[in-house]
DNA sequence: TATACTCGGACAGCAAGAGTCCGAGTAGCG
DNA sequence: CGCTACTCGGACTCTTGCTGTCCGAGTATA
């Protein structure tokens, strides 16, 4: 699983907390992450459509959709990739006991059972949504955190 | 996910026709796979008690239990590795608005979802048995398949 | 209209998986 | 009892994809 799932889920997080587009930048040093590769985990969002960019001076990232409509499954997708993690390279048509590929109408036994185990993964990150990650840190570290990052976000000025 | 989950999954339930020991080269030269790359596979099935070797003359690979008591979980934990897919770096306890190490008493809220979301994915795996694999290629290629295995297994003399 | 700030895609670096090889050890056979 | 041939086991190299970085295109602002 790649890095960046992290970096994204927690950027969307706190791009709840504000209405108007945050930079890039801003999320980088709040999370004191590389400016740079944030760049491109959050350019995958905006491709698969879940946050869009405005550009110019007062320009940055925002959520194009309301956080509950928001699933883990659509930033992981987006940022890992749609694909299967479990591919199939039909091993039963090779060899010389090759199983002949007009027999071969549904995929092969284990392909189904490792397809139904990610297919029961995704089912769990499709059930939990951005706005209850916020409502959980909102309970594990006090229901002044995210306000303190709001207000972080827009005051904050690096001498 | 690595690839080779696939072949220990075929070399699982290849190695259930036969309670003999079975060579690594012949598993290879059955798939069609690259032997020196396939013996690696096997070593990680080894190193984890599923499967035990012997050595000399007539030696090779064999289950150690019986197929009903290995799940798919087993294999691909020994294969891909024990540790989680989603790795938390505990990004919470960094930058300016950082979460004193104090507070974090439990997994943050992401992790939490991530890793309940993998856990759903291994009660899928751990559902189902190589037996479970063995009967449904049974019923997709016919009664006749497995044996057919067997038999190759033990009468083929390479020229 | 000039400017400064933003995103977007193109460019290196590195670690982990993929693949290969040869030596240690053992069961069978003369 | 010794030899042989066959097996596994670990050490080595290579490629792919993730990690990290950079500069140019575009736009809202002053």
């Amino acid at each position: 699983m790649s890095g960046g799932v992290e970096w994204a889920l927690h950027c969307c997080v706190v791009l709840t907390t504000s209405s108007r587009p945050v930079p890039a930048a801003k999320l980088a040093e709040l999370h004191d992450v590389s400016g740079s590769y944030l760049a491109k985990q959050l350019q995958s969002l905006a491709r698969a459509g879940l946050i869009h960019s405005v550009q110019g001076k007062s320009g940055g990232y925002a959520l194009t959709r309301a956080p509950e409509s928001i699933t883990l499954l659509d930033v992981v997708r987006a940022v890992d990739g749609p694909g299967p993690a479990f591919v199939c390279t039909e091993i039963r048509q090779r060899g010389p006991l090759a199983t002949p590929a007009t027999a071969c109408t549904k995929p092969c036994p284990v392909a189904r059972a490792m397809w139904g185990a990610e297919e029961a993964w995704r089912r769990a990150l499709a059930a939990v949504t951005i706005a209850d990650l916020a409502r959980d840190v909102g309970t594990d570290s006090g229901p002044e955190a995210l306000p303190a990052v709001r207000a972080w976000l827009t005051g904050a000025n690096d001498s």
